[in-house]
DNA sequence: ACAATAGTGTCTATTAGACATTATCGA
DNA sequence: TCGATAATGTCTAATAGACACTATTGT
């Protein structure tokens, strides 16, 4: 004899993912929106949004996947820097009912990607951070989850080494600064920057050069995938009383 | 005439929410595990667990709403440290199916709590925190959530005033201190401590003493219920060499 | 007086930022 | 030679930990 199964047939809440894709695109920090189609029916019709969807059990073996495969068909990028950021979830969030979204953050380096709409979107396109946000306004409740978004990321290049994502294999010392530096929105010394990020081991030379105009600059590599702590935040100190006052 | 609305009739995933509830109970760090009924079709059953059950989404005016309930069942607490810890989502971590849930952690004083079992669940109890993890194997992926939880307890306690809400109302420096050692698992300079938490301007005197069979302690208070961050980790220096040599 | 814990003071190694200096390339 | 950027060195303020010392209660 079988025994009674539970009853699974209560109304459960609709389940999607939703990814926010920064990278570093003419010196600024941008992050990536769709728009959404003009379908009748469709929430929020012809607003810029987080690229996601709902989360497809037959094709998608987890959540990760999900973010993964939407971050494919946005940008053709497979291996980028990617966190789970955190979920949101009410009643009113979609006007479809009662709905959860697990949100990711991924950064990937502007070289090389190519974007394309995809299904369910009509245009793609990059839009700079300013603030803890973006101009346009965003569907369903995308605003503060971009918020979240800049503020983890900016929160996390204060003491990690989180930005070498934004770049490609190689890089020299001072293109890992100015990543550091579009994303912080500040200046940082250089010489402290070095130490820093040579102390925390986290790249190593390639035998490479880059040369120009200028004396040519030592070639780097990101030593691990993962991500690395440093040991304090970037602490500006109050400006020395300068020597040559002017 | 109405547009057609489009097709939402396609497969959901199981939603739910976890929580992570800890404390520090008879000098150690203790997590709340309750123990699955034995009714016949339910996974797992008799095996212990997080507390957690899916999203009612009549009751549940959100995801928070639904830890909060869940806590509030089991211990009666009603206004604990809540953080979301992330989510888990895949097709195998729930035999009915591809299930996601949204899992909280929450610190909650010890002191004054009375577990209950509430409904689902035939047992409560704490469990000390061992490692990563705690002694009996748990149900669903539930071991791997929980030592989620560890690690980003113990990570953020280097550089949080997390620990405060272990503690209740009102408490000593004395004792503040030793909930950061019970959570860290090592011991802490007494001064060295003592300036860090003041510094940080979390805490505020009472103005009320404790007595003992010593000298009265100053009774603090928190001053935020938030989190704030140090401006650097604790970071034990090597020892130096001692000059009572022995 | 003594045990026990609270609270303070001092010393020092370490560090990171500020800033100056040197190095190395192309034009 | 010059401009530009890379790479390194020096100085110093700030700080956190180590550890000793003082303070205040009950017994």
């Amino acid at each position: 004899m079988t025994a009674a199964a539970p009853d699974l047939s209560f109304p459960r809440p609709l389940c999607s993912v939703d990814v926010a894709i920064f990278a570093a695109v003419d010196d600024r920090l941008q992050l990536l929106l769709v728009k959404r189609a003009e379908t009748p029916g469709e929430p929020f019709p012809g607003q810029w949004a987080l690229p996601g969807g709902f989360v497809d059990i037959d094709r998608d073996r987890d959540l990760e996947a999900t973010a993964r495969r939407k971050l494919a068909e946005k940008t053709g990028v497979r291996s980028p820097y990617l966190e789970q950021l955190g979920s949101w979830g009410d009643s009113r969030r979609d006007p479809r009912g009662w709905s959860a979204t697990h949100a990711y953050f991924a950064l990937i380096p502007a070289e090389g990607v190519t974007l394309s709409p995809g299904a369910n979107a009509v245009d793609v396109g990059w839009f700079a951070v300013t603030g803890d946000g973006v101009k346009p306004k965003l569907a369903f409740d995308h605003g503060r989850i971009v918020a979240a978004a800049v503020q983890r990321l900016r929160g996390k290049v204060e003491y990690t080494s989180l930005p070498v994502h934004l770049l490609p294999a190689e890089f020299t010392l001072g293109e890992l600064q100015r990543v550091y530096e579009i994303v912080l929105g500040r200046c940082l010394d250089k010489s402290a920057f070095r130490t820093r990020v040579l102390a925390a081991d986290v790249i190593a030379p390639t035998g490479q050069w880059r040369g120009g105009a200028n004396r040519p600059a030592q070639l780097y590599r990101a030593k691990d995938r993962d991500i690395v702590y440093f040991p304090r935040p970037f602490e500006p100190r109050k400006a020395r009383a300068s020597k040559t006052a002017r």
